[in-house]
RNA sequence: GGCCGAGUGGCAGAGUGGCCAUGCAGCGGAUUGCAAAUCCGCGUACGUCGGUUCGAUUCCGGCCUCGGCCUCCA
């Protein structure tokens, strides 16, 4: 089966074929770098890194773009309201995203282009809107002309109507038409502006994205990003402005919108409050927890996100290496992920699906007592694992990184005098020691090779 | 109000016109000095009311409930 993604623009699951395999193009919406990202902002960068594994796997060379949004009325907001300088906002938060993805096993994007290095592009962009009569200047600002673009809405499903009908916003006076949206807009002398032909001023939001497609990936892209709240007005504005400047080019060929972090079966966001940001998750828990727990339902789905499925995560994962540990000395055999696990990635990245198969090899592992098909079944489970960025650690490590304030020497004595005790047949003085052993948050295991030890979740 | 999506066992969460998701938790069993781990098994799960069908959780329609977007938002 070859890879299935579904499209927003057209509603339903599509045969994903790049323009040019020799060069696939991705652009996913990254983040505004004015605070620390929540968990649920890191869905779609965990989300989209599967992607970005599965076709790297599969063709030469896959550009993949991620943005950082730095300039913007938020950041604008924040550094006010610190005071201190806009770019020390931007910096260190872009910074702190970068560490919070990189410990959920995120790969670095091939670009993570930032809005403010291309202002040049964005002004080009709006003068080549304006000169093909697709937008206009308006009290120095620059306008879309959303009627000079019959397909707008197409991507969000709405006509123009409905957006009239529904919209909350006052029009501003100055727009020609209420739907149009802004490229550019002027700056007071204490907001950070670039000068242009409409005077100092800075992007619309929508702009920033179009530009940096078009200066790194080119007027068509296999496939968009984002968050399902970015369908509208954010795609569709892009859509729009990207169609325009470039003479009606497909803008986009497969559009792409992960699901929500719910809580309480209500959105996570910024708004409600209702959110644990990626730093205090980190600091709690290991990062490929949090992955697994991310990868947990299909992308597409709301993910209900509480500390139970954080611990079902970990308790799950901790059992794959369980079993990864058993054999830690059999050779894997193969680096090829078996087709019913590719399966279900080609069908429209369904990770749950992933997940089953990857149970099934668990078991398979943990009853296994032939070393060829303990190869096999690792082999097989580790290539998987690297496709979703899971599995990939030595399962000693992986343990050990739990244990971190325990008194290991502490812990290797007691076993030892609970296995003289065990030796002597004194099984209250084993249990005794035991009970003293778990009192430090330590449970044992006694297995064929000896006495092994972790921390009781 | 408009548009869109969803309601699956204690929890998370796939999927399918008739047969098993899977994981976590729980219960029973095997194993173990006891545990832990592991394995095996178990729970009459598919919002509601109709319709289509030999048969529907799965298709169609009504209803109820919930959520998302329409404004910054992953």
């Amino acid at each position: 089966m070859s890879l299935i993604l579904y499209n927003t623009l057209t509603r339903r699951k599509e045969a994903f074929t790049p323009a040019d395999p020799a060069r696939v193009t991705m652009y996913v919406c990254g983040i505004t770098a004015y605070s620390y990202a929540h968990i649920g902002n890191a869905r779609p960068a965990v989300v989209f890194d599967v992607l970005f594994r599965l076709l790297s796997a599969r063709y030469p060379k896959v550009v993949y773009a991620r943005n950082f949004t730095d300039v913007d009325d938020k950041i604008n907001a924040a550094a006010k309201a610190q005071n201190i300088a806009i770019d020390a906002i931007t910096e260190k938060f872009m910074a702190i995203y970068q560490e919070d993805v990189a410990a959920l096993n995120v790969l670095p994007p091939t670009l993570e282009p930032r809005a403010t290095h291309h202002i040049g592009q964005m002004i080009k962009m709006n003068e080549t809107l304006i000169a093909k009569g697709h937008a206009y200047e308006a009290e120095g600002h620059v306008l879309f002309n959303v009627p000079s673009f019959p397909d707008y809405g197409k991507l969000s499903g709405r006509n123009r109507d409905d957006m009239i009908a529904g919209a909350r916003v006052e029009v501003a006076p100055y727009k020609k038409d209420p739907a149009d949206f802004v490229l550019w807009k002027p700056s007071t002398p204490d907001q950070p502006g670039w000068d242009s032909p409409w005077g100092r001023g800075r992007p619309g939001w929508h702009i920033e994205c179009s530009a940096m497609i078009e200066t790194h990936l080119g007027n068509t892209i296999d496939i968009h990003a984002g968050g399902h709240d970015l369908i509208f007005p954010h795609h569709e504005n892009e859509l729009a402005q990207g169609t325009c400047a470039h003479g009606g080019a497909t803008y986009a060929r497969l559009w792409m919108h992960n699901g929500f972090l719910t809580m309480d079966k209500e959105k996570m966001s910024k708004s409600l409050g209702n959110l644990f940001t990626m730093r205090e998750l980190i600091e709690k828990h290991p990062g490929e927890v949090l992955r697994w727990a991310l990868l947990s339902a299909h992308y597409r789905q709301p993910l209900e996100w509480s500390e139970d499925t954080v611990d079902q995560a970990k308790t799950t994962l901790d059992r794959a290496y369980r079993a990864l540990e058993r054999v830690a000395d059999v050779k894997p055999a193969g680096d090829k992920a078996p087709k019913e696990f590719l399966d279900a990635l080609d069908d429209d990245l369904n990770t749950p699906k992933a997940f089953a198969v990857l149970a099934e090899w668990i078991t398979a592992l943990n009853t296994s007592q032939i070393a060829s098909e303990q190869a096999t079944l690792k082999g097989q489970l580790l290539a998987a694992g690297a496709l979703l960025g899971l599995l990939q650690q030595d399962p000693k490590a992986w343990f050990a990184q739990q244990s971190k304030g325990v008194d290991a020497a502490e812990v290797e004595r007691l076993i030892e005098a609970r296995l003289a005790a065990r030796k002597a047949k004194d099984f209250k003085e084993a249990d005794r020691i035991r009970d003293a052993i778990a009192a430090l948050g330590v449970v044992i295991e006694d297995r064929p090779d000896g006495t092994k030890w972790r921390m009781a979740e």
